[in-house]
RNA sequence: GCCCCUGUAGCUCAAUGGACAGAGCGCCGGACUUCGAAUCCGUAGGUUGCGCGUUCGAGUCGCGCCGGGGGCGCCA
């Protein structure tokens, strides 16, 4: 890329200062090559002279000059500045830009893609939630964000597997098995009561519902145990699992695996792990419960994997699922999606990765900050268990998968957001999503056009781009550019904020250009500038489905 | 009490330690007689919660205070 190239360039820049003597010898800080926020500034700008003054002991004007006048010209290069205190800033060469336009048009749809996993495997999982119920708005962060940045990860040069793990074994399910069944009972007549902490939702009625019109009383003539243990993976195999299946189906989310944690115990590696733990002496035996010592691994506290009643946690269950990963599938990285409800159990994660001999780093937990539910300015309180949520699908059908997966995407994973049903209601139709899609729609139509006037894209295939000099064609260009740095900076920090907002950017860029620049003219002496604008709209075309694509949403041809 | 995240325009949110803190929505005013007005142009709106400090330079880093969210279970 071209930024690090720039980089290469201004480091070689300073050495060979110094071998001339314009500077003196020091040892230079890190190259810093930034894209200025400000277009007079350039395209880009180092700040490595204002960073140096200090080891160099020489003004950082100075330094700037002496940089500058050992810097080889190369092609990409326009015009080189220094500005006061001592920012150097480049802008690129005019001619140059106006030929991006072809390396776009010849990269389609891999425009954005940008070798920085060299086919690295990672596997991210997102998604996963207790199965015993349908999936919660607030949850949807999750999916998008994990889905997003498993986009960008492929893009970035990832070999990337998405995983849903299905949480089918433990206490959880067992309470969803008993209401269900209560439900079941009650909906073929029979007195039955809710277990204590039972699931009170509607939708287990309706569920319930169901089952027995399907099945009639079948699991009355079971075995207690029996019917609530088949109930039980029935409700998630059939109730839950279809429903977020098919919210993930609207979202545009397509899984490579679902993990049953239940796997982990009848192929046997709950108990490799644990044998493997005692071994290792991370066990302790304390008031009938077995503990993993998290502590001495710099855990805050030590973590019981297995209850004095003899059943495993939910923690066990995690460390033979982490190994199954690392170890038996080989990952060398994996990204796990978590709720700030879940923060707490980030340095235990990091103790067990050292207990299984692997380096805490070779994990990240990305905590989300959780979505606050507001209705009309009213905080919405939720709790699935006591049955007040806010169904996924309710939404899709209010707002419309783009704009949701567009709304979730926009704020960094850091910050809290929330999302007011109502104003998300009345707004649908304002989301920037749709500003995003206008702009891919619009380039569609005037290619429309074009092919209509008999600009078809074999007549303008030897348009020359060197025609491109307008401002507005090349800030269009520039911007355009811009996508294989994104795409690096959100692979790089985890951060699939960014492209929603470029992609706003990018779209506004177009809208500009569409207002000063005619493309498709009448006028016969216009004919070579046509053909270049065509590519020019066209390679557009390629970057907004480009960055649409990443963040999921999809690019109209018309709307 | 301790730990994590956070506080930026009326609202929802951006800003890899850099240059005049930016968008969208909302408000007000303007632009359709050749490619899509779901667009564009313009106006207003800010002591970046408060106070110290580090730095050539702080919305960004450190410390303290105040406010919001989350966590600290033989639940997940």
């Amino acid at each position: 890329m071209i930024k690090d190239e720039l980089t290469t360039l201004i480091a070689k820049a300073i050495k060979k200062a110094q071998r001339k003597r314009d500077l003196p010898k020091y040892a230079s800080p890190p190259v810093m090559v930034e894209r200025p926020k400000q277009a007079t500034h350039g395209d880009y700008s180092t700040n490595v002279a204002l960073q140096s003054a200090r080891y160099a002991r020489m003004a950082p004007m100075k330094i700037a000059r002496a940089i500058v006048k050992r810097l080889p010209s190369t092609e990409f290069i326009g015009q080189v500045g220094i500005v006061h205190p001592g920012f150097i800033n480049f802008t690129l060469d005019a001619g140059w830009l106006a030929q991006q336009v072809e390396t776009i048009r010849t990269a389609g749809e891999r425009w954005g893609d940008v070798d920085l996993g060299l086919g690295k495997r990672v596997q991210v999982e997102y998604g996963s939630a207790n199965p015993t119920g349908p999936l919660h708005v607030g949850f949807g962060r999750n999916v998008v964000i994990g889905d997003t940045l498993a986009n960008v990860l492929a893009a970035a040069g990832y070999e990337v597997q998405r995983e849903y793990y299905v949480n089918n074994a433990g206490t959880q399910i067992q309470l969803f098995g008993q209401s269900l069944y209560a439900r079941y009972a009650q909906a073929l007549g029979q007195d039955a009561a809710l277990p204590e902490d039972g699931y009170r939702g509607q939708y287990i009625v309706e569920w319930a519902e169901e089952i027995a019109r399907a099945e009639g009383d079948k699991y009355l003539q079971m075995d207690h145990e029996d019917a609530v243990q088949a109930l039980a993976d029935l409700g998630v195999r059939e109730k839950v699992l279809g429903s977020v299946r098919s919210d993930c189906e609207r979202l545009g989310i397509h899984y490579d695996n679902w993990f049953l944690e239940r796997s982990l115990y009848s192929e046997g590696v709950f108990d490799h792990v644990m044998s493997l733990l005692r071994q290792e002496d991370h066990l302790v035996l304390r008031e009938g419960a077995v503990w993993f010592n998290a502590k001495d691994l710099g855990g805050d506290k030590d973590e019981v994997l297995i209850r004095s009643t003899g059943q495993p946690g939910y923690f066990a269950s995690d460390i033979a699922y982490h190994y199954d990963k690392f170890i038996r599938r080989g990952f060398e990285w994996v990204i796990d999606v978590w709720g700030a409800d879940h923060q707490g159990h980030v340095p235990r994660m990091k103790a067990m990765m050292q207990a299984l001999g692997l380096a805490p780093e070779q994990l990240t937990l990305i905590i989300y900050q959780l979505v606050t539910l507001k209705e009309g300015g009213e905080d919405v309180r939720l709790s699935k268990r006591a049955g007040t949520i806010v169904r996924l699908s309710e939404v899709l059908d209010d707002v419309g998968p783009d704009a949701v997966r567009f709304f979730l995407l926009t704020s960094a994973i850091d910050s809290q957001m929330e999302f007011d049903l109502t104003l998300a209601r009345e707004q649908s139709q304002e989301n920037p999503v749709y500003y995003v899609q206008y702009a891919h729609a619009r380039i569609a139509s005037i290619l429309r056009h074009a092919a209509e006037q008999d600009w078809s894209a074999e007549r303008y295939a030897d348009g020359d781009v060197g025609l491109l000099i307008h401002p507005s064609e090349l800030t269009l260009i520039r911007k355009m550019r811009e996508l294989p740095e994104v795409v690096e900076m959100a692979a790089m920090k985890l951060a699939p904020h960014h492209l929603p907002h470029y992609a706003q950017d990018l779209a506004a860029t177009f809208h500009a250009f569409y207002r000063d620049c005619r493309v498709v003219s009448s006028e016969p002496s216009d004919a070579e500038l046509t053909k270049a604008r065509l590519k020019l709209v066209e390679s557009s075309k390629i970057a907004l489905a480009r960055v649409l694509g990443l963040i999921g949403v999809s690019a109209p041809e018309r709307m």
